[in-house]
DNA sequence: CACTATGTTGGTTG
DNA sequence: TCAACCAACATAGT
């Protein structure tokens, strides 16, 4: 159930094994996955001969680039790549295997099926859909403080809502935007447009540090996110809040506590949050 | 067995 | 414009 760190530490051990590799053929087991082209056949067709030039990254989309296209990948909730050998027995999940010229298998298992796949033309993946409803990557410049405090500026949503919105920045989930709350001293349910420019300022800042941190740690790995090689993350073991319910909060001591904002799973601690 | 939760997001409704 | 709810789907926990 990646998020932009572990989406990173995805790409980054991907891009070892498949940059250079060419496409021979290609399975697809649940074809609602392929969300472009819409027939799932076309997708198998225009991208069997390609060759993997480079991975990228934009907040939790994997960008594949190939010659002619780029194959744009969101794996949700349970999404997973590994890269296998085509004898290696078939997971329950893989639900789309691209095989290379090598004998080697690149495989996309999804317990929930709930990841998505678009396939666009070379240098417009930008200007369409999915990628262009997104706002900047964290890691980008074009998140500056400027940018985001003219979005909390101009919406009454609490500020829960606006970090999860990937229009405003790309790549926070839950996990982190719970974390970096809490690092930042703000409650999850503070309207947006009523926080100081101190408290905006060490929001964006905490999510910046947050999100570098869990990418230095391979990502968070709660119960089954694993990297490209099937590794398991480590920042789960410098969580402040999340899933860390009734613990006592490793700042003040008191029990952190849990509760729902805008339907999610929302953990905080209720003296070091205001 | 029933019911809840889950790292996401898109659509519908009020 | 936005919150609330549901949908997609499978599994684990209570």
């Amino acid at each position: 159930m990646p998020e932009l760190p572990e989406v990173e530490t995805i790409r980054k051990t991907l891009q070892r094994f498949v940059i250079g590799k060419t496409i021979a053929s290609i399975q697809v087991h649940w074809p609602k996955i392929i969300k472009s082209p819409d027939d799932s056949e076309i997708f198998k067709q225009i991208l069997c001969g390609q060759t993997i030039q480079a991975i990228r990254r934009k907040g939790k989309y994997l960008l594949f680039d190939l010659e002619d296209y780029t194959l744009v990948s969101h794996l949700r909730m349970e999404g997973k790549y590994s890269v296998d050998d085509t004898n290696d027995p078939i997971k329950k999940h893989t639900h789309v295997i691209f095989a290379f010229t090598n004998g080697q298998e690149l495989r996309y298992n999804d317990v929930r099926k709930f990841g998505t796949m678009h396939v666009l033309n070379k240098g417009e993946e930008m200007k369409q859909k999915p990628l262009i409803q997104l706002g900047p990557d964290p890691f980008d410049a074009e998140f500056s403080f400027a940018y985001f405090y003219e979005k909390l500026k101009k919406t009454n949503r609490v500020i829960k809502a606006v970090l999860l919105d990937q229009t405003v920045v790309a790549g926070l989930g839950n996990i982190y935007v719970d974390e970096t709350l809490f690092k930042a001293g703000v409650h999850p349910l503070r309207k947006a447009n009523k926080l100081t420019k101190t408290e905006a300022r060490a929001i964006q800042q905490q999510a910046i540090i947050t999100l570098e941190e869990a990418v230095k740690q391979g990502g968070t790995t709660i119960r089954s996110y694993v990297n490209g090689q099937g590794e398991m993350g480590l920042f789960q073991q410098q969580l402040f809040v999340y899933g860390q319910e009734n613990t006592p909060c490793k700042n003040c001591g008191k029990a952190i506590v849990k509760l729902k904002v805008g339907g999610r799973g929302t953990h905080v601690c209720m003296t070091c949050q205001k």
